[in-house]
RNA sequence: GCUCCUAUCGUCUAGAGGCCUAGGACGGAGCCCUCUCAAGGCUUAAACCCCGGUUCGAAUCCGGGUAGGAGCGCCA
């Protein structure tokens, strides 16, 4: 039987980094074994879901690459279909309707609670031989409940926890069908997982409890048990768990800090999963090596210098062809006009060793697209001084004289320049930096020289030789 | 409270009884290179939660602690 694997989030936020996690490992695991990936939507809690999160979510798989083989599937959009599996489990007295009220239920709650027990559904509705039940109160919407088996265990053979045994004394009997007749999530996960021919169901840790429940549910059905593996969480750097207010951020966030697509899946698969000791995965490799064999048990920080290096990887080794699309997204983000400057693949190839980020390698790159509207003091003070006037005029007259303005000859001018003066480089170079960029960082000179071009160049150098004469 | 899960450097991890004087990576420290910032190279500090047991031998297996975490909804 060819895999299948499922995403299934509520559309009740943003696309987060545990659930970006989950998402790539159920994608990896399918297209491992040339099956297929799908994404549900589990929309049943109509309250809290909303289209800006279906949207965000729909965004950011789209950002990350991780490709659906089939149409978006919603919960909504099945209600029938629940409908009628849960008239067929009462049919054969696999449910049962429980007329208890929510009052009712936790009072009994926290009797229990105070009687230091687990709180749980006491079967106060549940048919059973022998047993009289009291007649249904009048209008009263009754809940559908499932019959949970009351003896023996469920033995879920986790793909990354192992064997973990359940007793069914543990568990009660869980509503299916709520008192307005909607169905609900462990019993929607159920009937898609079996409809859908799912045959490995990753998702977060969280959902272990659930698991022998839905187990249950399946073999009432007569369903074919999936195989399980359930992800920890990933925490924050911290080791608090991540949430709206402490850190989560959605997978759109990540592109705004400057993190390529590709980068981000690296990090991520990374994070709870190892190959070894390789550290960098084309999304080619990440496919043909990812298993659940090396996927940890336990919950993992997120940290972002790491995840930082990984991006930085990406951006030195990508082939400047991909990643101008991205470059171009940040500087419009900045207010930039990338068609005011040089070719964006050639100023990628110059500056991607120096940034870690595309949020980085637009701030510096500014300079090339945009008027200097400012020195940075302390490189002014302390590279346009009288001296570095002198070799700004100077130097400038040579450039204008320049037959042709290329990498290959600025490089040759100005260190010839520098030798002719006895000057070493620094001395020259810093304040031509300081003069064209407007602080004392920037590609190698005669780089940053050439991508300036040289209108731009010759203004500004002009234009620092005034400033430090006139002031 | 009850049930379930987890536990190797600060962080991500390698490790499936001897290969471990515990390896790699990020980050840190130092040195080299250097026109700036980087990148790169080299060196270095840094961990098996605790206690028992099994075994000739345990980071690895078992038990018990301890510490974290998850779940216990007519939420998903």
């Amino acid at each position: 039987m060819s895999v299948v694997t499922r995403f299934a989030p509520s559309p009740t936020g943003f696309l987060h980094i545990g659930g970006a996690r989950t998402a790539l490992f159920s994608y990896l695991y399918a297209k491992r074994f040339g099956g297929k990936f799908l994404l549900r939507i589990e929309d049943t809690d109509r309250e809290r879901s909303t289209q800006e999160a279906v949207d965000a979510i729909f965004e950011g798989m789209a950002w990350l690459g991780l490709k659906s083989d089939f149409d978006e599937v919603y919960q909504t959009q099945r209600f029938d279909r629940y409908k009628e599996v849960v008239e067929q489990m009462m049919a054969a007295g696999h449910a049962y309707y429980c007329y208890a009220s929510k009052e009712e239920l936790d009072a009994m709650r926290t009797e229990q609670m105070a009687r230091k027990e687990k709180p749980r559904y006491d079967g106060r509705w549940r048919p059973e031989t022998g047993k009289t039940l009291p007649p249904p109160p009048a209008g009263v919407q009754p809940v559908v409940r499932f019959k949970n088996p009351l003896e023996g265990q469920v033995v879920l053979k986790d793909l990354i926890k192992g064997e973990i045994v359940f007793d069914n004394k543990e568990l009660d009997d869980l509503i299916i069908a709520r008192g307005d007749g909607t169905p609900t999530y462990n019993f929607c996960v159920v009937v898609d997982d079996w409809d859908m021919g799912i045959t490995h169901v990753i998702r977060g840790d969280d959902h272990v409890n659930n698991t022998p429940r839905q187990i249950n549910i399946l073999k009432a059905l007569g369903a074919q048990v999936p195989q399980y593996a359930h992800v920890s969480m990933i925490l924050g750097a911290d080791g608090a768990k991540l949430s709206k207010r402490h850190g989560a951020l959605g997978v759109t966030e990540y592109r705004a800090m400057g993190f390529l697509p590709e980068a981000l899946l690296n990090y991520l698969v990374r994070l709870g999963w190892s190959h070894g000791d390789q550290e960098l995965f084309t999304r080619e490799e990440m496919i043909e090596k990812f298993d659940f064999d090396h996927v940890s048990a336990s919950p993992a920080r997120f940290d972002m210098e790491k995840a930082y290096w990984v991006n930085h990887q990406y951006l030195k080794s990508a082939d400047p062809a991909v990643v101008v699309p991205e470059f171009d997204w940040h500087l419009r983000r900045i207010g930039v006009d990338p068609a005011a400057g040089p070719d964006l693949a050639a100023v990628i190839e110059q500056q991607r060793e120096r940034c870690r980020t595309l949020v980085e390698m637009a701030e510096k790159s500014r300079f090339l697209y945009a008027e200097l509207d400012a020195y940075n003091e302390k490189d002014a003070a302390k590279h346009l001084t009288a001296d570095g006037a002198t070799v700004l005029d100077e130097l400038a007259a040579q450039l204008e004289a320049l037959p042709a303005w290329t990498a290959a000859a600025l490089h040759e001018a100005v260190n010839g320049f520098a030798a002719g003066k006895g000057l070493g480089l620094g001395k020259v170079a810093q304040p031509i930096r300081v003069a064209v960029v407007g602080m004392a960082i920037s590609p190698p000179i005669d780089q940053t020289l050439f991508l300036l071009g040289r209108e731009r160049t010759l203004a500004r150098l002009r234009a620092a030789v005034a400033h430090v004469r006139g002031a």
